[in-house]
RNA sequence: GCCGACGUGGCGGAAUUGGUAGACGCAACGGACUUAAAAUCCGUUAUUCGCAAGAGUGUGCGGGUUCGAUCCCCGCCGUCGGUACCA
């Protein structure tokens, strides 16, 4: 391929027009403010998911969903859009951490060689990115405001009525009236209790082979999502942020949302809202009572014993001393194992009787209260009740440890059901419930406990807060200091706070992160130290798209003009009009900046409650060997290597080309080669060599207006390619373009004005081909604007699509037998008589019991044989 | 197990308020141009029977609704993604 002559000189074109939107500025998008800002005009922001520059490079994968926003960035400029289309680098991160452990040198040397590759290979596909935008979330002036949205988040409560956030001063206002006589210790406690963010000495997921905790979310069947290195849970003290407040919000505010059904679904899953009653038991020998979580109250009598989780603070109490030793020994191997070794490999339930009795409030009989493993105390309340007749893991516990079962539901009739019925029925054995249905037993225990104040209707989410600190160095550090063991912030003047320079980044060996080691900054005064923990990599993707706004603004995250302008100024359901990435961000990221835009939209700096309007996920590319791209398999293509033989404009296309853009599709090593055929022919469209070999402007093309068939063709074009666009079909749009090309170049004379409107359509495409042929166009017949990519997107003419003559279909009972032609809205009498009339006529012998005739598309004539 | 998406030629895919299945591209085969090749251009290409005209079959499998089903309904099978003792 090397050696083979290019059919265009691709190479020349995009270096020469990629130099001139760089030097003109040409895809520059103004803010309110800005000179030659164009109130009229309507925005549209169109995002990419900005990457983690990794040493990779970038890859086929990136350059999907890139793509797919370039096309429609581009498209809405055409359409009259002041579209913002930024990147940035999502910079702080776990391999240049892991490189400079290696190799001593400091990750911001690494990131900065990687995000300038990746702009170059950016650069080098002819995105339209304004550049001028461009941010990184390892730059203090970025950070700086990460670490402000921090202190937002600590200086914040949500207020119970409201469900909004507000400053916590208001909090600590309330609280000194309603308790004038709390000690300065008390109130303060009590303030710290509520910020959204906190510090909370939990069972954290730490992960040894990283040296750091991860959150919930990172932890994938026991193992880190990163590397996948187990995991064990630790108590640590560690920065919590409360997003659990939010779970009913980030469920409900997700519905007017323009995303699939499915990651919604997945969204709404994660954050698994379930609808139950808290039930007290009191406790045979003890003062105490143990509340349990049940989503099924009306099965209440069916509890035949109860379950505590081995962390739940009451199996101290309930053991008896001749149950002593088996429970502690139970709790402490429990302890040890992991959580891959408590889930997945856990196939038998165990757990030991703690020689403790609970009293089930609804008869008043004694039940024996266990410690097994499969109850979490990070659900509910740590503790269930246990009704093995309905509940297929207390049956299966039942079972395998000979406790009595007993049944209270019925299922309705007809249903046969095998071992454990966990469905809807009719209430037996229940007392009071006899009889009933589910839904209403529920209803009426659930009042029953209330009056004997032995319960209540509750809500549980599976959804946990979010362990918010890292033991890295390369992340944001937390405007926090210690003094006498209590947490302080620091004042928004010191931001941004930076990390020390180090040599040693290696982990500490401990739970203490690399930061600790860096003595003279830690100690911030005389009395204070400062906090050595990092934030998360999620930090700063939780709220770049605002920042691209206003990327330069000092004194503020975003200014009100820039804030109201791009992410408030129409009413759909959140801001970004398309926001395009991998699906594998389907819970993390897109949960986080929810959240977080939803704390800055309550403090009142945002205009809406939701960042992301429209949501595409794009499909994997795989390999051509239809396996997941990998190093290891030695499947991987380089886009650098399609570009070089093929150029950039033709690796777009085929990437469009491949089929929807949401669906996991198979690279294909000859499917390139097609899209650049098909660019060479858009070239040889207008283009001619002549006897010395030079291209020249082909003598096909006259100023003249298309008519008959080619007028057609061009106005079927732009109606295709127009609404393909908008509804991202970029492959189907393509398909038609191919056909517009190839009508086109079978007539001896092509009208100019139909080739340019053509390149208008191709050129949010192949971006730099268009451009050029425009060019070439420009310089023989005058009247063509002079930055296609800037002119207006083609109209296309309904009359223009209309036909004198149409086909029908003649079927008989169904089966195609003859088409016919007649003219357009032909009555029903006449197309009847010609169908009649057609080849089908040898199928009608018998009696013709029907005829359906669907104006201008078939005839189907039903024949019921004679006997 | 549960949730979601999907299943169409040799391959990627197209077509659905139910109305000509296979657009467009790849691959393959045949031809033109060439000393030859590359590039380009033209043609064929779901499958079975047939010299042909034509006929039969065909959108994972089995049923159903309908004049008519790739599309709607019921029941299976398979692939991919997510999730996993959440009481």
């Amino acid at each position: 391929m090397r050696e083979r002559r290019r059919q265009y000189p691709f190479d020349e074109i995009e270096a020469r027009w990629q130099k001139h939107w760089e030097s003109e500025g040409t895809y520059r998008a103004l803010n309110p403010g800005d000179a030659g800002f164009d109130t009229n005009k309507p925005k549209y922001i169109v995002l990419d998911m900005f990457p983690y520059p990794s040493g990779d490079g970038l890859h086929v994968g990136h350059v999907e969903g890139y793509t797919a926003t370039d096309i429609t960035a581009r498209f809405m400029r055409m359409r009259g859009h002041n579209v913002m289309h930024p990147m940035g680098w999502d910079a702080f991160g776990l391999p240049a951490e892991q490189y400079a452990i290696k190799t001593g040198q400091h990750p911001r040397v690494t990131t900065d060689h990687n995000t300038g590759q990746f702009k170059e290979q950016l650069k080098r596909l002819g995105f339209s990115y304004d550049w001028s935008r461009e941010i990184n979330t390892t730059d203090p002036n970025y950070f700086k405001w990460t670490q402000w949205i921090f202190l937002q988040l600590y200086h914040a409560y949500v207020d119970e009525a409201t469900g909004k956030a507000r400053p916590i001063a208001e909090l600590k206002k309330a609280r000194l009236e309603s308790h004038p006589d709390e000690s300065a210790e008390g109130c303060r406690d009590y303030i710290d209790s509520r910020r959204l963010a906190y510090v909370s000495e939990v069972p954290v997921n730490w992960c040894p082979e990283l040296g750091t905790v991860l959150a919930n979310e990172e932890v994938k069947d026991g193992k880190s999502e990163v590397g996948g290195f187990s995991v064990e849970k630790r108590p640590m003290r560690q920065w919590m942020l409360r997003i659990t407040d939010y779970a009913q919000r980030l469920i409900d505010e997700l519905e007017p949302l323009d995303w699939s059904e499915g990651i919604k679904t997945m969204q709404r899953e994660w954050i698994g809202r379930s609808e139950g009653a808290e039930v007290v038991f009191t406790l045979a020998d003890h003062e105490e009572t143990l509340t349990v979580f049940t989503t099924r109250p009306d099965t209440l009598f069916g509890a035949t014993y109860m379950v505590v989780a081995p962390e739940h603070p009451y199996v101290e109490l309930l053991t008896t001393d001749k149950q002593r030793d088996s429970v502690t020994s139970y709790c402490a191997s429990v302890a040890n194992k992991s959580d891959l070794e408590r889930t997945e490999l856990a196939k038998e339930k165990s757990g030991v009787f703690t020689g403790g009795y609970a009293v089930n409030p609804v008869n008043n009989e004694r039940i024996p209260v266990w410690v097994a493993d499969y109850v979490l105390m990070t659900y509910g309340t740590g503790a269930i009740m246990a009704v093995p007749a309905h509940d297929e893991r207390d049956h299966e516990f039942a079972t395998a440890l000979g406790l009595p079962i007993i049944e209270v539901v019925k299922a309705t009739e007809g249903a046969e059901v095998e071992g454990c019925f966990s469905g809807d029925g009719t209430a037996v054995n229940s007392g009071m419930l006899d009889g009933l249905a589910t839904a209403e037993a529920k209803t009426k225990i659930i009042d029953w406990l209330g009056e004997q104040g032995r319960g209540e209707k509750k809500v549980n989410f599976k959804l946990r807060d979010w362990l918010f600190s890292r033991q890295r160095y390369w992340g944001e550090p937390f405007p926090i200091v210690w003094q006498d063991g209590k947490h302080q912030a620091l004042p928004q003047s010191e931001l941004p706070i930076q990390a020390p320079e180090m040599d040693d980044f290696k982990p500490t060996g401990t739970s203490d992160p690399p930061l600790a080691k860096a003595i003279d900054w830690v100690a911030y005064s005389e009395s204070a130290s400062r906090e050595t923990n990092t934030m998360p990599q999620w930090a700063g993707s939780c709220w770049y798209y605002l920042r691209f706004a206003d990327p330069d603004n000092e004194s503020a995250f975003i200014s009100k003009e820039a804030e109201a302008y791009w992410f408030g100024a129409d009413d759909q359901a959140g801001s970004v009009d398309l926001y395009v990435g991998g699906a594998e961000h389907a819970v993390l990221h897109l949960l986080y900046a929810r959240f977080w835009h939803k704390v800055l939209f309550d403090l009142g700096y945002l205009s809406k409650d939701e960042p992301f309007h429209r949501l595409v996920n794009q499909g994997l590319i795989l390999g051509p060997d239809s396996q997941k791209m990998s190093k290891s398999r030695g499947n991987v293509v380089n886009p650098d290597d399609v570009i070089e033989n093929y150029g950039a404009d033709a690796l777009r296309l085929y990437e469009m080309f491949m089929g929807p853009l949401e669906q996991v599709k198979p690279w294909n090593e000859h499917g390139v080669e097609g899209l650049y055929r098909f660019l060479a022919r858009v070239w040889r469209l207008i283009m001619d060599q002549n006897q010395e070999g030079e291209w020249q402007l082909s003598m096909a093309v006259v100023d003249s207006a298309p008519e008959g068939e080619l007028h057609r063709l061009l106005h079927e074009t732009i109606k295709k390619v127009t609404g393909d666009t908008e509804k991202m079909a970029y492959n189907t749009a393509i398909s038609q373009m191919m056909v517009f090309v190839k009508g086109y170049t079978a007539a001896d004379k092509r009208p100019v004005s139909a080739l340019r409107d053509f390149l208008a359509l191709l050129s949010p495409y192949a971006p730099h081909l268009a451009e050029e042929l425009a060019e070439k166009l420009n310089e023989a017949f005058p009247g063509g604007s002079s930055d296609l990519s800037l002119s207006d997107w083609p109209e296309f003419d309904e009359e223009a699509l209309s036909h004198a003559e149409v086909q029908l279909v003649v079927q008989v009972n169904g089966k195609l037998r003859d088409r016919i032609t007649l003219g357009v809205d032909a009555d029903k009498e006449s197309v009847i008589s010609k169908a009649s009339e057609s080849r089908a006529k040898e199928f009608l012998e018998g009696d013709v019991v029907k005829t359906i005739v669907v104006p201008n598309k078939l005839v189907n004539f039903v024949v019921r044989p004679r006997a």
